[in-house]
DNA sequence: GATTGTATCAGTGGATACAATCATACAGCC
DNA sequence: GGCTGTATGATTGTATCCACTGATACAATC
């Protein structure tokens, strides 16, 4: 009996690879709070391994913007403040905003029809409870950008939703089922199903912008 | 004697930040060319420090974009394909141009004159051979961005100009004096005068993706 | 009694040593 | 002759150890 289940077929990554990945899924799942203490001691023996790895691991987190590293003070959960969420989404605007531009001569009427699985599962996951909610979002707005063909534009764009991931949960946690979630997605759909590049870009820039405020009203009590 | 000039006032900070700002300068600067390797011990032994804080200053850089990690062999210097230049540029686009345009409320007639002094500056740095005409048309470029009091923004803005430095280093010393640069900057200033953000916001987006297809021309042949 | 100085302890950063991995070259086999 | 397998060397990755920084608590002095 080596490991259970999937880890059989695991590829060994390298011990800083698994600390960043166990660090960075803990992040985003809000299993740390901002201004916790990541003490690289506990953490290494969490995963079995040394401390080492666990550092270099910090180090990738802190370029990342996830957590904040001050030399000979340890490492400390970043948390946003509500000036930074806001700006967050600012930025989010342009840049899923510029995916959804270049993504429009790719978009047909079976993408279309994918598009509306997806949402049926993201609602459905909702409903379910859980917050997995959040990770079929993730990927109904990812598959949009996915088309545009940019890797690079794509990769900041999930760094800044993993930045704000935790805040997400919180506010879906908190206000039960969002139904105009539905809603705000659909219109979405719906610019897509247009073909003006510049109305749908304009379209999701409102889209996300829209969202802010109600999340920020949720992140600001507890973190900072 | 401890040391000399300047360091003496140089707060002495850890061997790791030491390091990521040395390799920083260098990738800046176009010191290594893309796909060389970068041995830890050989920086280690320049600097004065051991493999380690050399190591932990690579992940930085990795997620910087600067360098590639391969497991078990070694750290190289990224390049950017072609495509990733263009990318680069689009994605600069719509950042800098939202930069622009939240800065528009704090552009007054002071603004106006010391950008006028900048591109003077700026000029006069390109005259003198020197390729520090680099430094001042970021110098330039992150006054504006800076009124728009967005610190992440600006930090992603900044990222993305490191990353085709070594681009823009070729370009303006292939081309000697590039006389378009100061009409370029001179009608970007015309287009904050007229106080009008979303129109400010497009001409900033022009001025950017017009720049892309020269710096490509002369990164395509030496970088893969 | 409050404030400042000092000593001790916890924890981080860096160096060295060791183990594991990958590349290269050579030999054997098809 | 080309290909595959293996062995060796170079290089990376990890762990342990040591030194130093920063925090906290206690004591001494004002």
């Amino acid at each position: 009996m080596v490991g259970s289940g999937a880890q059989l077929f695991e590829i060994s990554a390298t011990a800083e690879e698994e600390a960043y990945r166990h660090l960075h899924s803990a992040l985003r799942l809000g299993r740390y709070r901002a201004g916790d203490r990541l003490i690289p001691e506990d953490i290494a023996a969490e995963i079995g391994m040394s401390r080492m790895p666990v550092r270099e691991a910090f180090r990738r987190l802190a370029a990342d913007g996830l957590v904040v590293i001050r030399p000979n003070r340890g490492c400390i959960v970043a948390g946003l403040t509500l000036d930074e969420i806001y700006e967050t989404f600012e930025i989010r605007s342009v840049l899923e905003g510029l995916a959804v531009r270049l993504a429009m001569p790719h978009i047909d009427a079976e993408v279309i029809a994918e598009l509306e699985r997806l949402l049926d599962r993201m609602e459905r996951a909702g409903i379910s409870g859980s917050s997995d909610w959040v990770a079929r979002h993730h990927e109904f707005h990812a598959t949009i950008y996915g088309l545009s063909g940019r890797p690079k534009l794509m990769k900041q764009i999930a760094a800044l939703h993993v930045t704000i991931e935790p805040y997400l949960r919180i506010w879906f946690d908190y206000v039960e089922k969002p139904l105009s979630a539905r809603e705000e997605h659909s219109s979405l759909i719906e610019a897509l199903r247009t073909g003006d590049a510049a109305f749908a870009e304009t379209a999701m820039q409102k889209h996300i912008l829209g969202t802010a405020p109600m999340l920020a009203e949720f992140a600001s009590p507890d973190r900072r």
